[in-house]
DNA sequence: TGTTATATTGCGCATTTGCGCAATAATACC
DNA sequence: GGTATTATTGCGCAAATGCGCAATATAACA
């Protein structure tokens, strides 16, 4: 794709269910990079590439801490206004 | 994809950037979907898709007129708290 | 009935995304 | 140097998405 904007990049980081799980998964603050895999079931290199994603999306950022990298995101706000888009968008629906 | 959840669900309608011009072009209320396809330079049967995928992820919602389709955001708040998602993600990146 | 305007759907093909294995990189420690 | 742990990248293949033409549907109206 050519023509990409920052809500485009939004959108595509959460439009698979492994990365918006991802994304709660870091609810309650910063967690190490592996512990994703195993808890996903999921290949290291899988959550590393959604990490990837999501970082250039700007939705979680990354501190290197030895041999771990840990993850967070990248505003404590990011859940509430990504519910409540979800809640603008059930309304209609429900 | 199997395990779909409301917010990848927008995810995807968000994902292209034909479709967020569409939710934009929808920012100062409700409009004939025969407008789109000329204005986006498209075919009219990707539109009617596209705003297909809006609806189904509850960004749009749509009313017959006669030979028309009439389309509107599916809340007033939509635009803002997108924007506003927009502006969380990109505090880190500039 | 037929004609016009708009919208949707079926189809084939091109592009993009997703997956996991294997290889490589990065860091710490001996 | 070597080993262990975690992370990233290269590759091939599978699955999903995007595209537009053509066909069909829907509604209004003469």
């Amino acid at each position: 794709m050519q023509d990409t904007t920052p809500l485009t990049l939004i959108g595509k980081a959460l439009s698979h269910p492994l990365r918006e799980r991802m994304l709660r998964l870091l609810a309650d603050g910063e967690r190490c990079g592996c512990e994703f895999a195993p808890e996903l079931g999921v290949d290291p290199s899988i959550v590393s590439r959604s990490f990837a994603l999501l970082e250039r999306a700007g939705l979680v950022t990354s501190r290197r801490e030895g041999v771990r990298v840990m993850w967070s995101l990248a505003d404590p706000e990011l859940l509430v206004t990504l519910d409540r888009l979800a809640e603008l968008t059930q309304e209609k629906v429900a």
